[in-house]
RNA sequence: GCGGUCGUGGCGAAGUGGUAAACGCACCGGAUUGUGGCUCCGGCAUACGUGGGUUCGAUCCCCACCGGUCGCCCCA
């Protein structure tokens, strides 16, 4: 019996889990400042989806995709990344005929590809992802990356890199895809395996390989800028004065074309330049995709977007020792003793709870010492104590455990006196 | 899919071809009959990934498998 998370795949346990609503309220409030809203998807679509908007040829199709057929024979496939997805329920949901263009979205997911798990590569891995549907403005491919790179600033990242490149539109691509093929076709057979089935497949690919990155014919190879036509070369000249006013700093990397077929004029990729981050240093990937939405049967709509690897995210920030603020102390610990009390302290819990206080108690059956162990594991701000005394009284010690100070409340006053203590503190911090 | 490396209790981590497998942390109890963080004392646990093989005997040697981890391809 294999009782243990499926490789690729981690708990997030409370710790952790922390770091990762601290870092989604950040971004979350990011996309609230650029007016993006937020989208749910399912978390799998049928396959054709993938398929057509990603593209047949794509390692993600090819190689990576869960893939399975449910009871009725169907196709589907867990979501591989996040794009496709949102511009088919774009198209679906008549998004298009939205008065508010262009339709500007974000989503937070679970992505699935069937890798080798390594530092930074999951099979599970949880993206942050933006699209912008509806314009074909270069002020919106700045506006989408200024805020991919808002998110690493206002978390305070550092080491970044920014690369930029044109991919062109149809006829500078298919222009430089003609060239790329005659000029690599002499040397086919002292190409890797893969770049020879991309020269037929996705010559484009072929400057992005790692394997052949030394040989002769890549330095000389035609690059997509100086195919670009007017109107591309335009665009991407836009692009970059916009990313200029914005104080954006990048870099142009000519061989930067991105894995999925549905790229065309910008794409652009982040990268983590920080100590000890791993082999893979991308932390966000995106770019345009004009021709998208109508390859899924909507009408011609222009697109942009990035997905940004959150795992990745939390890697950076650990590597660039960024300290995530974490509020982990309680605000009451209720330590009550005999079984009278007992019974009363749950009630009181209740009772407290119920008037906005943050209050826990005792489930063991622990000793009193140990239960006052359990506040200070706790970082409880004050404990409440119950006894024999004390119900007699009724009345509940309530100590304040920075100070050591105690003193007696009245039962029938502890949840406003509590209210009182605590948004003191509150003004005081 | 390929390669490196690792696999001992809840966690971290020693170690040996031979009858109780260190230690540290954590946890529980006591010193302190109702008051924490320090100290001291005591307790604790189905721990040698799985299956074969070598051997009189394997946690330790060999093989296979599984799993983690890192890397290659590619990407978030």
């Amino acid at each position: 019996m294999n009782m243990k998370a499926p490789r690729g795949t981690v708990d997030i346990l409370p710790k952790d889990a922390r770091k990762w609503q601290f870092v989604e309220s950040k971004i979350k409030n990011i996309c609230d400042k650029f007016n993006f809203e937020e989208i749910r998807t399912p978390l799998f679509e049928h396959t054709e989806v993938f398929q057509r908007g990603v593209g047949d040829s794509t390692d993600i199709v090819q190689k990576e995709m869960y893939t399975f057929e449910d009871r009725g024979g169907r196709s589907l496939t867990l979501r591989p990344e996040g794009t496709a997805s949102v511009a088919r329920a774009f198209v679906e949901n008549k998004l298009f005929g939205d008065p508010n263009q262009p339709v500007k979205l974000y989503y937070f997911a679970q992505m699935f590809r069937y890798e080798r798990p390594q530092k930074g590569r999951m099979r599970q891995l949880n993206q942050f992802g933006v699209e912008v549907l509806g314009s074909a403005s270069p002020a919106v491919d700045a506006e989408v990356i200024d805020l991919a790179m808002s998110c690493y600033r206002e978390l305070g990242l550092k080491s970044l890199k920014l690369v930029i490149n044109s991919l062109g539109d149809n006829e500078s691509r298919t222009n430089h895809r003609r060239a790329l093929v005659e000029h690599f076709t002499p040397h086919k057979d002292e190409l890797c395996k893969d770049c020879q089935t991309r020269l037929s497949q996705n010559p484009l690919r072929i400057l992005d390989c790692k394997t052949d990155s030394d040989h002769p014919a890549m330095k000389t190879a035609p690059s997509i800028l100086e195919f670009l036509n007017e109107e591309s070369k335009n665009y991407f000249d836009q692009v970059k004065d916009y990313l200029t006013a914005m104080g954006i700093d990048y870099i142009v990397d000519k061989n930067l074309v991105r894995g999925l077929d549905y790229y065309n004029h910008t794409a652009f990729e982040i990268m983590s330049e920080a100590e000890g981050f791993g082999a893979i240093t991308t932390l966000a990937g995106g770019g345009r995709y004009n021709g998208l939405v109508e390859e899924l049967g909507g009408p011609a709509t222009p697109g942009i977007g990035f997905g940004m690897g959150l795992e990745r995210l939390l890697m950076a920030l650990e590597a660039e020792k960024k300290e995530i603020p974490i509020d982990e102390a309680l605000d009451c610990f209720l330590v009550a003793v005999g079984d009278e009390a007992e019974k009363e302290a749950v009630r009181l819990v209740h009772e407290l709870r119920k008037n906005g206080i943050q209050v826990d108690k005792d489930y063991q059956g622990r000793k009193m010492k140990a239960q006052f162990k359990s506040a200070d594991r706790n970082k409880a701000k004050y404990v409440l104590i119950l006894g024999e005394d004390e119900l007699q009284k009724q009345i509940i010690n309530v100590k304040e455990m920075q100070t050591g100070e105690q003193v007696e409340i009245p039962l029938s006053q502890l949840a406003m006196t509590m209210q009182e203590k605590l948004q003191g503190g509150i003004e005081n911090e």
